[in-house]
DNA sequence: ACCCCATGCCCAGAAATCAGGCATGGGGAA
DNA sequence: TTCCCCATGCCTGATTTCTGGGCATGGGGT
């Protein structure tokens, strides 16, 4: 029973936060972007911030559903690199904004499942205990999403890609390859 | 004020074309794609031949007003070409069944669009009288139609575009570009 | 100080969708 | 052939969703 209105209510404000900041959006450009009266909107929604939250929520969620594993340094970095450059626009528009907050909360969840997942995959005994372990994947978490809070700072002017590709070896390196994790926190 | 639902089951739809005959695809199955109630499709449509029709009438309109002027053969072939390329395993299933007539009908449809847009820009004069130009932009019209309805007979295995491009010059040419349109009629 | 407009909410009615069931009829299997 | 399965087309009533209209509030800009 799938809600098409819903749906379109969400296409809809996706589109416009690719077009313009969060600010210059109103509920009524949402309607009528879609053709949908603006009761409708309030049916479905509780206001423009709890559509924004769930939007964001499902960015991040189906980027982990699109990396239902993490097998690599490499394709953790992949995922992150994906949601930020398929949702390029719109993620400037949501973070260059007073709702920063509700952008940097799920990134942060995207960048704690990657690395999460990916811990899983490294075989016990690598790390001392499960305290390091904890200590490890936060700081690496940290990393990446300091990088993407950087990269956006920064005006999201130069390749994320090719700078997550070339930082993969260095910074997101397990204490077996380097030891930047254990000795940066 | 758009309905969703009806969109969806046409977008299902075309969605079963391009995957199988006509004849293999069942109102269940639409509605299943789509997650609707059986009855919701009786509610926008008459039954599946109508929804077909509405369908297929769909697709050339669209490709209509893509191209609202015609001013060379060549487009006019190229929309007749996007036509059938860019719907080609729907089309592949709609006309390999018992509804066969419902494409045809439409296809003949696009190809009056195609050769009465373009005899449009023919400057007056060029034609000896306007009972010729009729009896041109009918021989024309045929042209295209039987050109398409070949290729879909060889199986749609050559490319459909090349060979247009290639007859463009030959039958499709004006009276001033060639007789090949006076004299077979 | 004023107005404009977006917001959030209310209502009542219209529209759309739903679940469930029923009769028909064609195609396939026994 | 006969029988059974299943898709069809339709119906009813209940429910959900959508709409149009209106109203009070409050912030931003003139």
């Amino acid at each position: 029973m799938p809600n098409f209105t819903r749906n379109a209510i969400k296409d809809s404000f996706l589109k416009l936060l690719s077009q313009r900041p969060l600010d210059k959006i109103t509920v009524k450009d949402i309607v009528e972007d879609c053709g949908v009266n603006r009761n409708s909107f309030y049916y479905h929604f509780e206001d423009l911030p709890a559509l924004l939250e769930e939007i964001v929520a499902e960015l991040v969620s189906s980027m982990i559903e699109r990396h239902p594993t993490i097998d690599s340094v490499e394709e953790g970095c992949g995922a992150i690199v994906e949601f930020v450059t398929q949702n390029r626009r719109a993620i400037y528009h949501i973070y260059n904004s007073l709702s920063r907050d509700v952008f940097e909360r799920h990134l942060m969840k995207l960048c704690q499942y990657v690395v999460s997942a990916y811990a899983e995959t490294v075989p016990a005994g690598l790390l001392s205990d499960e305290v390091d372990k904890a200590v490890v994947v936060r700081f690496h978490r940290c990393a990446l999403f300091g990088t993407v809070i950087d990269w956006l700072n920064e005006g999201m002017h130069y390749d994320i890609a090719a700078y997550f590709h070339r930082i993969s070896r260095l910074r997101l390196g397990w204490p077996e390859n380097s030891d930047a994790g254990a000795s940066c926190v």
